[in-house]
DNA sequence: GCCAACGTTGGC
DNA sequence: GCCAACGTTGGC
């Protein structure tokens, strides 16, 4: 069995919240859109059935990881990249041969309290976080084991929202 | 709204 | 293949 990876997955709610990702249909989605070679090689050579993913909202108030979340399904195509007229149409993208990549996320845990960058911040074990580092920018980020069990510790803390 | 930092594009 | 210009991200 392989060893589970962690990820932290950057979204914005005013687009897509992990509120969002709860209210679906068997609380998974499709994650598409994904436009970074960077981020289309995690999805492609590392993400597998079973990773965690902990579900931050990028330009929110608070940012702050929400919840957590399982990969699914492993990377398959991204059919939005050869649909004229969506958001994310990439025409140089060949439906023979697709540039782009999309993995499924089934919503799993949501926290008791979001843990705010802010707190990430501040908190010395969680220097080695990207997400704490200026200017990386990628959408889809690797998480050690140490970060993940912390920001879970965090996360749970208090009382469960209603 | 600002702007630093980054990825991508395209001229050469 | 270099690199300046450009567009985007995303925290503040």
């Amino acid at each position: 069995m392989a060893e589970r990876r962690y990820w932290l997955f950057k979204s914005e709610p005013t687009n897509y919240s992990f509120q969002d990702l709860l209210g679906e249909e068997d609380r998974t989605a499709e994650w598409d859109g994904v436009r970074n070679y960077q981020v289309r090689n995690f999805m492609r050579d590392e993400m597998k059935v079973g990773d965690g993913v902990l579900f931050y909202h990028s330009s929110a108030k608070p940012t702050a990881v929400m919840g957590t979340a399982t990969v699914v399904k492993e990377a398959y195509p991204d059919s939005t990249a050869w649909e004229p007229g969506a958001k994310y149409y990439d025409p140089k993208s060949n439906p023979d041969d697709p540039t782009w990549l999309m993995v499924d996320i089934l919503a799993d845990q949501e926290f008791n309290r979001p843990v705010t960058l802010q707190e990430i911040k501040k908190n010395p074990k969680l220097q080695g976080m990207m997400v704490v580092k200026r200017g990386v920018r990628i959408s889809i980020q690797p998480v050690s084991k140490e970060d993940w069990d912390e920001i879970i510790a965090l996360g749970m803390e208090g009382q469960p929202n209603s």
